[in-house]
DNA sequence: GCCAACGTTGGC
DNA sequence: GCCAACGTTGGC
């Protein structure tokens, strides 16, 4: 199972809206960046991945798992862009934010630090254990 | 609201 | 195929 992170900013589309969506889950659209496309296509159905509130907030507030594979976005024609599905499964107990991670030695490679404007990334098994510990699962 | 970083577009 | 211009993202 790989691990991701899914940014969002929370006036677009929120974590409480996402959850509201329940284990229908709700298609992450809108992607148009190839980076961000070619890791939504490497994802496998219970792949688990953060969810990060961008702009408001600046923390890491769920954990969502990827509930469809990659297919076309149906917001858009351009067949060029494709997306996921993604379900939420719990809330952080303790939010993860940015100053939290930025401060941590060993989170400093991850590509929230490192490639800011990624929206969609993935994270190590490392990162993701750490990152899980330190918002108290 | 500002602005730096960075991805994309399009003219040459 | 290069690179300047432009648009968008996202932290501050």
């Amino acid at each position: 199972m790989a691990y991701w992170l899914f940014k969002s900013e929370p006036n677009a589309w929120s974590w409480d809206q996402q959850k509201a969506k329940g284990d229908a889950g709700e298609e992450w659209d809108g992607i148009r960046n190839y980076q961000a496309r070619n890791f939504m296509r490497q994802m496998a159905i219970g792949d688990r991945a953060f969810f990060y509130h961008s702009n408001k907030g600046l923390e890491i507030v769920g954990i969502a798992e990827v509930c469809a594979l990659s297919h076309p976005d149906s917001t858009t024609d351009d067949e060029r862009w494709d997306c996921v599905n993604i379900k939420a499964v719990k809330d952080m107990p303790v939010p993860v934010t940015l100053k939290q991670i930025k401060a941590t030695p060993e989170l400093a490679e991850m590509s929230l630090v490192k490639s800011m404007r990624l929206s969609v990334q993935p994270v190590t098994a490392q990162e993701w254990a750490l990152v899980c510990k330190m918002g108290g699962l």
